[in-house]
DNA sequence: TGAAATTGTTAGGTTAGGCTAACTTTTGAA
DNA sequence: TTCAAAAGTTAGCCTAACCTAACAATTTCA
């Protein structure tokens, strides 16, 4: 694992969200997201090019290379790891634990983090309440929303799953259907998230309402 | 509250610590705590100077002002609740959580932090097992450790001594007491500290062993 | 299709917080 | 009491990450 500062890894955090949204990632889109001049955003990606973590040719889109997806991934996971937990475990307000879990991921070493997942582990366990109905992901309709209640998948799509932010508890909410019914699109936690119908079929919600 | 950047942060915290435990605290000293080259260190103290929250002479001793102490302490005690809280709560090895407090402590907002204090606070309330044998802190001998069951100090003075990393919970050794009786000395996290013996009364504590 | 608007880059500057090397002051031991 | 070692300071440099201003490339659309 390459030793990033927390600028780059900021940036490699914002170039993976803004991916999800948008087809292309334009120096613009992050200077906007970072609040960040586009010169200082410009230079920061050259280095990142550098540093072979980032695809761009002059005057063109920014894309991730493998290891700076993989990089990213691993930012993000920690960042919602953190927000997660200040939030559901000492019950910290969600714009706050946003700024907080942003500015603590960079210093949080990964024993710890462990011992964090854990934990958040161990708390969901606890609260055994009686069986709910559940229905698959995908058959909520658009605008409904869901209460994750177990994530079916294994393996790598299971821990994918668990790194765009989808895990027991999260509540999810249709925002559309692709006219050939398939993906989905969702948002989780404040971000956009495209799955496809049979990825979707395998999270088990609880409908709200 | 004034807004000191982390590093300088640390150097009201470094200045604290080693102030409890020398007479007088140096540029050497600090240098060698907390790794820096001497004549970076000389600068950071100018700048403290100019913030009126160090006072130093050329070529003479560093000291805090009155509001520099108020700062260290309380950047002292984000330090101590974390620590306690990733140490006792996560179960993150001491030495991980103390490097990882040193780091956290300048992210986390005060909101969080709150959170973080009355969580810790409910935790210890949860175990209610029966009631030990307490002596008052104060009659512990050489070389005894204790556990803190009980601060009975009030006002300023229980503040003071929470400040200090004492907590219900905390371990304390004594290390000597003074010739005339007064003040002890113990041993609490790390940390050396002074106490004089009618404050150490106010502290209750089980012997351990 | 070509000028205006948008997007991206380069040049040059700032600040914080480090560093080494060279200097000055203080201290303490012969 | 004097002078070498230790302690502290100053000068000058570096890097990361930001900034603004000015310039270059690319789109867009009239």
């Amino acid at each position: 694992m390459l030793d990033l500062s927390s600028s780059l890894q900021d940036y490699l955090e914002a170039i993976l969200e803004l991916s999800e949204v948008n087809s292309t990632v334009r120096v613009t889109d992050l200077a906007k997201k970072l609040n960040i001049a586009k010169a200082s955003v410009s230079q920061s990606i050259s280095k990142l090019v550098d540093l072979n973590l980032v695809q761009q040719e002059s005057y063109g889109p920014i894309e991730l290379t493998s290891t700076g997806r993989e990089q990213a991934l691993k930012v993000r996971r920690r960042h919602r790891m953190l927000r997660k937990f200040l939030i559901e475990i000492l019950g910290v307000k969600p714009e706050i634990a946003e700024k907080d879990a942003c500015k603590m991921e960079h210093s949080i070493s990964p024993e710890t983090m462990d011992k964090l997942v854990d934990f958040l582990a161990a708390s969901e366990q606890l609260p055994q309440e009686e069986p709910k109905m559940t229905t698959q992901l995908s058959q909520l309709k658009k605008g409904q929303t869901g209460t994750v209640t177990k994530i079916e998948a294994t393996g790598t799509l299971r821990r994918r799953i668990s790194e765009l932010g989808v895990n027991v508890g999260t509540k999810i909410t249709v925002l559309g259907v692709a006219p050939m019914g398939d993906p989905m699109e969702f948002s989780v936690q404040d971000y956009r998230l495209s799955l496809r119908k049979d990825e979707a079929s395998l999270i088990r919600v609880e409908v709200d309402q």
